[in-house]
This record gives C-alpha cells, sequence and structure tokens, in this order.
DNA sequence: CAGGCTAGGTTTCCGACAGGAACCAGCAGG
DNA sequence: CCTGCTGGTTCCTGTCGGAAACCTAGCCTG
C-alpha cells in the first residue's frame, strides 16, 4: 500500500485506545457509562454527600449511585467516607486519579456546551417530528 | 429517564453540564455509551468502511455498529456514504461537528493511555481475590 | 416505652436494551 | 444453479437499569 495515500488504516497501532486488545479501550469502557461522567462531575467540586448526588444529579437512582461510586471506588477514582454517625453521612470524595480525570471530562463537558445546541438542531432536522402519533 | 424538575442547590449553574435540564447533559449522555467513543475514534483517521470498522473495533457487532452510527448521523456528527454497487459499499465519515468532538475525546484517550495502568492496579488491589475473607 | 424519622444501602421485580446469530438483497464467478 | 461478498435488519435471549419497598440504627417525640 503507498505511503500515506490511504490513511485510514494505517494510524492505529497497539498503543491506539482504538484497538480490542489496547489497555486503554478498559479506561475508555470504565467511563462510558450513562452516569460515570455525571457522578465524577459532580464530584470534581468537592467531598459530596450520598443524598446530595441523588438530589443533584437528578434522575438516577439510589442503586445506580451506589453502583457507580462503589466501581469508581474500586478503580481508584473515588474515595468512600462513611461516618459513624445517626443518621449515617456518607462523603464521597475523589482521589488524585480521578482528578486526572476532570480536565478531560471538563472538556468534554466543554464541548457539549458550546455544541449540544448543534447537535440537537441537527437531530431536529433529521427527526423533525418525534411527537407525531399519527398511526 | 425522567428529567424533572429538580431544585439544584450547591454551585452548579443552570449552564452546568450536570443538571438534569442542562442541554449538555444530553450531549453528554449521548456519548456515554459504549461504543460511540470508540466508533468516533475509528473514524477520526478519515472514511472507513462499515466492515473495516468491525474488525478494526474488534467486539462490536453489526447491529450495535449500525445502531451506533445511525444515532451519530441523525445527530449531525457522521455522514453516511452508500456506493450503490456490487458489492455494496458503504463509507462513513465525521462532518465537522463530529470532527470537533475528537479533541475531547483524544484527550480522553490520552488519559486512558496515560492511567488506564493505574486504574487496573487499583482495581486489582482493591479486589484481588474473592476468597480472601478476614472477616 | 413504642413508633416514626433520617440517611444510606440493598433487594426484588419488571421493562428496556445490548448482543449474537440467522436471514435478506443483488450481482459475479465457479 | 448455487455460493459468496457486503451491509443491514429481524428475532430471541441475557443482562442491565430503574422504581419502590425494606433494612439498619440511633434519636426524637408522643
Amino acid at each position: 500500500m503507498g505511503a500515506g495515500t490511504f490513511g485510514a488504516m494505517s494510524g492505529f497501532g497497539p498503543g491506539d485506545p482504538f484497538l480490542a486488545d489496547c489497555p486503554a479501550r478498559l479506561a475508555v469502557e470504565l467511563i462510558a457509562d450513562k452516569w460515570t461522567v455525571v457522578v465524577l462531575y459532580g464530584l470534581s467540586k468537592g467531598p459530596v454527600r450520598h443524598g446530595e448526588l441523588i438530589e443533584l444529579i437528578g434522575g438516577i437512582s439510589r442503586k445506580m449511585l451506589t453502583q457507580t461510586l462503589r466501581r469508581l471506588s474500586a478503580h481508584g477514582l473515588v474515595r468512600r467516607h462513611a461516618y459513624v454517625e445517626v443518621p449515617p453521612r456518607v462523603e464521597y470524595e475523589l482521589t488524585p486519579l480521578g482528578a486526572t480525570l476532570i480536565e478531560p471530562i471538563h472538556m468534554l463537558t466543554e464541548w457539549a456546551r458550546a455544541n449540544g445546541d448543534a447537535v440537537l438542531d441537527a437531530l431536529d432536522a433529521a427527526d423533525p417530528e418525534p411527537v407525531a402519533h399519527s398511526d
């Protein structure tokens, strides 16, 4: 094959986070979750309690919040601090490793803030009537 | 997902991609998919065929690839080129809007490449063996 | 003293979705 | 004639997400 003429497949090497056997794929799939990015973003401002996250995020169930936080904790991105009080108080905070994830996530959310409108506009143009129930 | 009108109380403003009613949340949930990031990354080098993506990604089924590409196409991030040939040839490429997503995704994958090892290490430390019951 | 409250977590049930495999279309070649 | 190549769709099933109820455990209130 020519040099650089067909650049579609030539650019991917064993270090690319694209191939199935690359460890980066695992990390990408780690955060490629419905709630992971939102939860991490919610923790970016400092320690937050369980109930605070529930109300803050809006739409997540207790089960999914606990599950997501447990997974992040298991991956070393979040630290759980359970105070032995009554009523029980549990705070979650980012670990230094988790804090490094805030940067790319922030870029992602910045992109969303800048282009979310264009995405919704394209979605509206592609599917103009999602309300039409003219069956 | 019911985007209820929950009142946010902390330092998150109405423009934050964190609240349920923020359009950026929609965009974040758009890419918070198991395959979306990987597919977009696969398209970042130029037009790619359907079968090429299948082999390149490794692990994705035809259905999920088509579904993911259709969704990205509906959101204006990907453009589909179907050549009327035999055997049929279909190429997908990023739109300019989709190309702007490559930057944050690249940051994400760079983070994954840099910290994926630490994540796996923390995962290994947190769950070394499920038979260790010191309790 | 009994019952309810708070706050985090878990369990159960159910609906939706991801995923695999088989099938379809349409022409070329053995 | 029958198979194969390529992209896509449909069917079936396993798994996952979501809602609500239940649990713990101390304190407050009646």
